[in-house]
Order: C-alpha cells, then structure tokens, then sequence
DNA sequence: TTCCTACTGTACTGCGAGTCCAGTCCGGCG
DNA sequence: CGCCGGACTGGACTCGCAGTACAGTAGGAA
C-alpha cells in the first residue's frame, strides 16, 4: 500500500519536473517511467492516461499554490494588519519569491494547459478554471476589505482587479519564458503593486 | 509562381486557424492539408517540417500585430495629439477590438508556442522573442514621450512599463481562455488604462 | 520541344500513446 | 502454512502522426 503512494507521488514529481521545463505534450511517458524507475505497465496502473495524470498534477499544483497564497499573506499580515499594506507586503513577498527562483517559477501550469486545450479534457479544463476563480475570490475579498477604508480613485470592478493578480502573474510568466530573462514576472508584479498603490492613496 | 504564393498562404490560413483554437500540438498536418485541399507531399514541398510551418506563422502573425498596432495608434494620435491621451485612446480601442472579436482574440500565438517551448526550434523562439522586444521598445517610446510632459506619481521602469502592455494582454487572454468568460482580456486593459491615468495624473 | 515549378501519390521508417495480458513479488489473513 | 489481492514487470501489439524518399505529372515559360 505505501509503495503504491510513493509510486505515484514519485511519478508526479518527476513529470512535474519535465513538463514545468519543456511542456505536457513534450513529455513523453518513455521519459517519465525511466526517472521514476518503474515500468510502462506501472505507470497506466496508476494512471489510465496522460489525462489523468494531467488532472492529478493540476490538483497538486493548486492545492500547493493556495497554501503559498495562504501562508505569505498571513506572514504579511503579521507585519502589518492594515489591509491595504498587508497586500502591498504580500505582492512585494511574492515578487521576491519569484525572483528567488533560478529556473524561474513553476511556469504556471494553468497557462500551459490554457494553451493547449484539446489535449486534455473536460475534468482538466473545469479544474484549471476552478483554480483562476479560486483566486479571483480570494484577491476579490482582499481588495473589498481595502475599499472599505480607502476609497478608490477611479472606479474598478473588484472581480476584474482580482483576476488582475493572477492576469499579471500569469502574464509575467509568459514573457519570462520568451524572453529568457530572469525577473519580468517579479516587475510586473512590482508595477501592479504600484498601481494599487496609487489607486487606493485616499483615506476614507 | 502564382499558385505557389496561393497555396502557401492557404495552407497558413488553415493552420493559423486550427492552432488558434486548438494548440500547435493538437493540429495534424493531415487536417491541414485536408482544409487546403492538398495532398500531404504538397505541403512538406511548401515547408520543410512543422518548425517551419510555425515559423511563417509566427512571421506572418506579427507582421499583422505590428500594423495593428501602428493603425490603431495612429488612430488615436489622429483624434488627440497629447501622448497620454493617444496612449488611453488606443489602448481603449485595443480594448474594444478584443470585445468585438467573438472568438476571442488569436489567442495570442506568443504564450502559446512560449508554452511549448521545446516543439520548436531556436529559430522559432527567437522570433518569439523579437517580437515582444519589439512591442517592449515601441510602448516603452511611448512612455517615456508622456514622462516628458506628465511626471510619474511613482517611479517606473519604462522597459518594466513597456512589458507591462503586452503582458497583461498576454495574461487576460489566458484568463479568458481558462475561464472561458468573454471580456477578461479588454477588462485588464482597462484597468491598466486607469493605472496609467493615475501614474500620469500630474502635469509638468 | 524542353525544362522547371508545383505539385500528386504511394510506400516506407520511427516514435509515442494506449491496450492486453500473463506472470511475479510480497504482505496480510485465515 | 497456504493463498489471495494489490502493486507492479515485461513484452507484444495497434494506431495515429511526423517525416523521408522518390517516381510521376500538368502546365506555363524559353
């Protein structure tokens, strides 16, 4: 039984590995199964196909991408517990996370799966857009809880000013990875948190 | 000659078409030349591999983003010649052009091959590449022509800034593409247009 | 008439996904 | 002790798709 969880866990790191580096299609199960050390057949028993392996790498993915979200805006609001400065911290907190690492980050599965759509299906596609609605919330809530004390300068549509969190990231990553510079996702960031800056400048 | 030219860009119709909506990946070269009513040896006589084919198409699909751009500026500097002015002008016609298009936009073809890097060739991603530089130093133009005449409320980085449009397209697009929602793309430019008002909200 | 360009058509290799299945190794349970 | 079921191994196979090779052809230009 505990052979089978490290198996599969085993699996998804190494696939994560690969397909962070050079995409899904590009990682093929040949590879996989070699740097897992287990056999063709030991992979479709934990996996029926590449879909599912997709979905079970997704799930993984979010699930440590909302504990990260979790734990670096409460390490922010520790250091501050005005709303509007918890979020500047927690933005400067994840700049400087993305430009810690050296590859850079985890490329953003959600876009890499965005992009390549009718390779997977629909429990894939419904997951990823789960994740990006996931943050839309919780940005959402987040920036409500600063208008409540500073009010706007301009008129914003709080969904869309959340999803903007995840649109620059987002974003940021994918001219990190044409570009092959190092920091663009950590500026854009940078430049965004700015812009809250600037938007929410007015007491109430 | 003449048919030569024809079945060439045909073929680009076709796939540009299929890859927009579905991935590089996902388009055989049967389809292909199924749609442009060839046969298989006509279209390696046309180019060499797929690395080829998405190279013309990334060639041809700048070129196409590049006029856009220029007309659509041009437009804006036509109805307000304050650079700030043109700037939010043309970025709300960006915006209203990414609304008009039912499909959503060519989902942008960059964050889609930046995505499945290593399909393509050096070549291919070098092109990639120069595209978004170019983007980078023509925004980055533009900025900095507003900084002579409205001081930032806080300091940019122009290049950062410059990235910053392309990125957030970038961005709302795989937004609108994960989510499946209509307006996420012309949304984030909108409030990218607000940030700019802000930034820029002081005369010299 | 000849030559060239733009193809067609067929036949082939090779790779990777996915299927099937027979056999093996091992830990727990009666 | 035996045997049962879960976690695999290994090999053989099908299928779809990329890419190669090359022989043949239709039609316009010289």
């Amino acid at each position: 039984m505990d052979q089978k969880v490290d198996t599969r866990s085993r699996i998804l790191d190494i696939a994560e590995a690969a397909v962070l580096e050079k995409g899904f299609e590009a990682t093929s199960i040949e590879e996989i199964v070699a740097g897992a050390e287990i056999s063709r057949g030991g992979f479709f028993y934990h996996f029926k196909d590449k879909n599912a392996l997709a979905r079970a790498m997704l799930e993984r993915y979010i699930e440590v991408e909302d504990a990260l979200y979790d734990d670096l805006f409460a390490r922010a609001r520790e250091l501050n517990d005005d709303p509007l400065h918890c979020m500047l911290i927690g933005l400067k907190l994840l700049a400087e996370m993305l430009e810690e690492m050296p590859t850079g980050h985890p490329g953003c599965v959600i876009a890499s799966t965005a992009y390549q759509d009718r390779l997977f299906d629909e429990g894939v596609r419904e997951l990823n857009r789960q994740a990006i609605l996931g943050w839309r919330k919780r940005f959402r809530g987040m920036f409500e809880e600063i208008a409540e004390q500073y009010e706007p300068r301009e008129p914003v549509n709080m969904d869309a000013l959340g999803d903007m969190v995840s649109g620059v990231v987002e974003g940021g990553l994918v001219l990190q990875r044409a570009l092959r510079e190092q920091n663009n996702a950590s500026e854009q960031i940078m430049l965004f948190r700015t812009y809250l800056k600037l938007l929410f400048s007015s007491k109430h």
